[in-house]
DNA sequence: CTGGCTGCAAATCTTTTGCATCCTG
DNA sequence: CAGGATGCAAAAGATTTGCAGCCAG
């Protein structure tokens, strides 16, 4: 992965076959999905190894976290600003590639140093929709 | 509290005391915080109790879950529709109550049946602004 | 070679669950 | 009284940490 190179970090094995299953992937997955999903390839592949380097990968601007599900952190290889719908009751996430204007006006920053902002929309996918 | 007896659930001290706490707080809590805070005055509340409460709450519509801060849940007695700006810094959550006008175009939608939205922005507070 | 990874195990932290007991309505 | 709430302990998950050994650069 020129990626990886790009980002100056040590080429292995494990982070290869992290890589290569985020890119391009928009199912926004989870550390314990991508665990699941490499380890039948690599059985010995730890947790600890795939949260490092999703860590890792966070930091140096190549993931975003998204938080958008309670109960785990999820993560998006697609580092551009957009936005996302997630199904409330199966917890699928969409991107939104609308761009669309958001600002506060300033006497409403309270002082900040306003860095980003994301959106989220929250909803019902149509497979739940029609589960009901 | 008029509140609890609104929302028809069973009064006890410790659901009093938790909804005392939360009353007109803009700090967003996390259950941690809620419990910390208040098994000075109640050294038996178990953290179930506050985990319990807060559950039913949030299914009864009286409480926000937040999701931003991605170490935990953050709780927002103030229902009514308003965005949030954190401090990525110290995590603290601020309100903005701006009304900011958000939608998806239908083509973007994927037959996902939108129920809400909430913007987060993200930046540094004065005070870690200053600590740099 | 050497510092940065890895695996593993165990710790930590948040949140949930089970159950006997208690107490509000 | 009865059913729902509580406390406690323990389970369940998610995430982090410590450390010895390994290997990419």
């Amino acid at each position: 992965m020129d990626k990886l190179r790009e980002l100056g970090i040590k080429l292995t094995p494990q982070r290869i076959a992290i890589l290569q299953y985020l890119d391009g992937n928009t199912e926004h997955p989870s550390a314990d999905r991508i665990h699941k999903a490499l380890s039948k390839k690599y059985p010995t592949l730890s947790t600890a190894t795939v949260y490092n380097t999703l860590e890792v990968l966070t930091r140096r601007g190549y993931l975003r976290e998204l938080t958008m599900d309670p109960q785990k952190k999820r993560f998006d290889p697609n580092t551009k600003h957009h936005n996302h719908l997630m199904c409330v009751a199966c917890k699928k996430i969409v991107d939104v590639h609308s761009d669309i204007q958001v600002q506060i006006p300033p006497e409403e920053q309270g002082g900040f140093e306003i860095h980003g902002h994301h959106i989220e929309f929250y909803g019902c996918c149509p497979k739940c929709n029609s589960n009901k």
